[in-house]
DNA sequence: TTGTTGATTTCGCAA
DNA sequence: TTGCGAAGTCAACAA
């Protein structure tokens, strides 16, 4: 990794065409080969940048980063106050907890916070435009679809609605109902869900994860 | 800006948990307050971070951010390699080009684009479930409701449709007939498009902004 | 390669 | 503040 500290301008073509005036920033130079220009705010998100794979021709005063779909950095650069570089190793990597890909699984063992008298068909349910998250019978017979979201919104109404449509073609399915559940559910999602008919299921993930049993318990 | 580059192990408690084993990587702290660490892959995005506002307590071999909602930022330093501090000063900012709304008052100008005889009616014109981009009179009264999109994909589709339902309703605008603009157009939605009725048109973004005068031209 | 979906999305605008 | 749509979204994963 290499850190450059150092008064440029910028010029970034590509999807669209970008400037930055000439200012003191940093440029962050990745082993991936990926180009960075971070200014002192904007969060972790930099000012602009060039994505691996590319690469970069360097010229004094100027850097140019190109992709192989022709977009281009080109960098000008006035005084370099600091260029450090520093070999880091491979990274460990991340461990996460808490995205959907859990939330599914939780839901899949734990029915019942669904609905009462479900049984699980399976995951990642096959349709033509796409899996559909959770598929269920439930005691008369009927099946449950269940797009499962860490946020509810708009969209995933609209996704759970065109997955409903395929289904209820099938004659071995039909009836379907679809239900969205979510960790938090926006309202405008809940007024368009319930105007498609679909029910809305707000699940409280710790609570599902602290019930789910690693070994079996008697109470 | 701060650029610590240490040995260090990262815990973040918050919209999920997320745990980052020893190693060697660099810590970005910049004026705003943010703190991203960064390791020498992932393109731009930080390995783990914390978005401002949020506060910084250094102890040895500890740092702590938190921010008000209460998620934490953990950072237990084995060793640091360097510790450097600089002063960027405000930074001028980016100068864009090419986006949506660009196209947007592109084709309100030159409707032939989308297609003849048309009239602009407004540019954002207002639903009960948010703006139009686009809405127009045909040489033969009907309304022509333009969505207007860099890349035409589904959602795209699914959002004009929901538009078109609306205005459909007012007896003012009946009858309404929908139109995707967008540079580019997925398969996809083409498809969806087709079976709603609703029109593809592809624009060329250069060729329209060739096309307009800046001061009146006589060919 | 293409398409789809999730993301600690982030960001900006407007109500 | 909240909500919603756009993003050079990026990135992972399946077909």
């Amino acid at each position: 990794m290499r850190l450059v500290v150092a008064r440029c301008a910028v010029d970034y073509d590509g999807r669209l065409t970008a400037h930055l005036p000439m200012a003191v920033r940093l440029l962050l130079v990745k082993a991936d080969g990926s180009v960075s220009i971070h200014a002192d705010g904007g969060a972790y998100k930099p000012l602009n940048w060039m994505s691996p794979p590319c690469a970069l021709t360097e010229q004094p005063g100027l850097w140019t980063v190109r992709n192989k779909t022709g977009e281009t950095l080109t960098i000008t650069i006035d005084e370099v106050m600091s260029d450090t570089s520093w070999e880091l190793g491979a990274d460990p990597g991340l461990v996460k907890d808490g995205v959907e890909a859990h939330l599914q699984a939780l839901l899949a063992e734990q029915c019942e916070a669904i609905g009462a008298g479900l049984r699980l068909v399976r995951r990642e349910y096959p349709t033509d435009i796409g899996p559909v998250d959770l598929l269920f019978r439930d005691a008369a017979g009927a099946t449950v679809a269940v797009e499962v979201k860490r946020r509810g919104e708009i969209d995933g109404v609209e996704q759970l609605t065109r997955y409903l449509e395929r289904l209820d073609r099938d004659p071995l399915l039909r009836p379907v109902r679809g239900v969205l559940a979510a960790q938090e559910i926006k309202p405008q999602a809940k007024v368009l869900a319930g105007q498609r008919g679909i029910e809305c299921v707000v699940v409280d993930y710790d609570e599902l994860r602290g019930r789910e049993p690693t070994t079996p318990r008697l109470f």
